[in-house]
DNA sequence: GTGATTGGTTGATATGGGTCAAGGCGCTGC
DNA sequence: GCAGCGCCTTGACCCATATCAACCAATCAC
């Protein structure tokens, strides 16, 4: 006996197989099982090898690179609906990060060989797949460009912008984990993303309690300088 | 009359093309067309619309963003062989980067239509085109690497490495551009890539004259600490 | 050949953000 | 209720790299 939902249902809502026959679904769930893992547990490790792919059905899940003594850059938060480890599975190399549970979480895994063989039965998903590792890409050279052109606020002000929902006037965003997790995903020290937040706080821009933002004026903050 | 040379057999020597039917090749040269550029002119602009992809037959061309007052950051130096621009043509967003010739070049634009025309008939190229976006995503991540984990040093020995023509002990690499255009690709300015430069020459573990660098020891530089 | 332009180097100085250290606040466990 | 632990904040200081400025060498226009 298990509390296991419908892995069929869950995937014929996700838009990589929302338009697929129930018989080419049967055939990817016959090959995807269920994961479910702890907070802090490592889904996998950097140069672990490859063999599919991984979605998030609840719960959240952090991509990060080991750094220096024992340290870490968060390179993405996953939540709900989103995918990950496509790119890997379409080449031969291992895991470029390690994956870990930001909360307890329920996961489904795919595996590469009912991938690729729906490639060969199903155009139309193998366009979705395009077009699922071109949206990752196009995320990473936004990432790049701002890891690279721009200030340590002008990267939390942005991350906000990408995160908030959007209102009349005022907006608020609700940081979807912990500021030291946030801060380490724009490149930040938690102390320097401490600063920016107070910074902005007492220039009247934003208003923080907790993991709550509450932006004033959005436009305002958008066009800020420094 | 022109200097032109077969479209078909410049394709038919490329991976992504190289098993295809000569029936199939037909179809993509179809919908194919060459583009020469002179060194310093502009491919496409940031924000431009997609509608294909570019292959390099021959000559140089750097993906760049604009940054602040006129200068630019440098995604990506791309040489003969190497295609670029394929990931936009599978969303509907406009060129995150734009694309200028760094030599004299000859490229080749193929159309939109003929991509998605040929995945719907052909999972062998359906999968080589993921297989060369995972590539790219593979590559990004590593920048995001290294422009977030590793120090300027440690990013040139980096590019140094990749680029370099293994010998036995001694190794040479030739800079394929010039020092400005690299430095902005490891996100160093051109004062602080000189300095590294000296800076290792002085150590013993380079030379450097012109555009070509020699490694004394390999493993050395390798394992370079700061 | 001469001036102008491009690419590179070198030195002096500035600064954004990191590091180190200490302390506070709010959990959870018992 | 309070000990202990994560998470966050604040302050003092530091350092890697940028910035600014001057200059040199090679190449190009004509």
């Amino acid at each position: 006996m298990s509390t296991t939902p419908n892995i069929q249902a869950i995937l014929s809502h996700l838009p990589l197989f929302n338009t697929m026959t129930n018989e080419e679904l049967a055939r990817i769930v016959r090959h995807t099982h269920e994961r479910q893992v702890n907070k802090g547990e490592i889904i996998f490790q950097k140069d672990d090898p490859s063999n599919g792919f991984y979605l998030v059905v609840h719960g959240q899940v952090k991509l990060a690179l080991p750094a220096a003594n024992g340290t870490e850059k968060v390179v993405e938060i996953m939540n709900a609906g989103r995918s990950f480890g496509e790119a890997m599975m379409f080449m031969e190399k291992p895991y470029p990060v390690y994956a870990q549970a930001l909360s307890d979480s329920l996961l489904l895994h795919i595996d590469r060989a009912a991938v690729f063989d729906e490639i060969g039965r199903d155009a139309g998903f193998c366009r979705k797949m395009l077009a699922g590792l071109s949206m990752r890409l196009h995320g990473l050279v936004q990432d790049v460009e701002a890891y690279t052109l721009r200030s340590s606020t002008q990267r939390l002000i942005g991350y906000l912008m990408n995160d908030l929902h959007e209102k009349n006037g005022t907006a608020t965003v609700s940081l979807p984990t912990s500021k030291t997790v946030i801060a380490s995903r724009l490149n930040l020290t938690p102390e320097t993303f401490s600063r920016i937040l107070n910074n902005l706080s007492s220039q009247g821009l934003i208003a923080v309690e907790g993991r709550d933002v509450t932006i004033r004026d959005v436009a305002l903050l958008r066009g800020y300088d420094p």
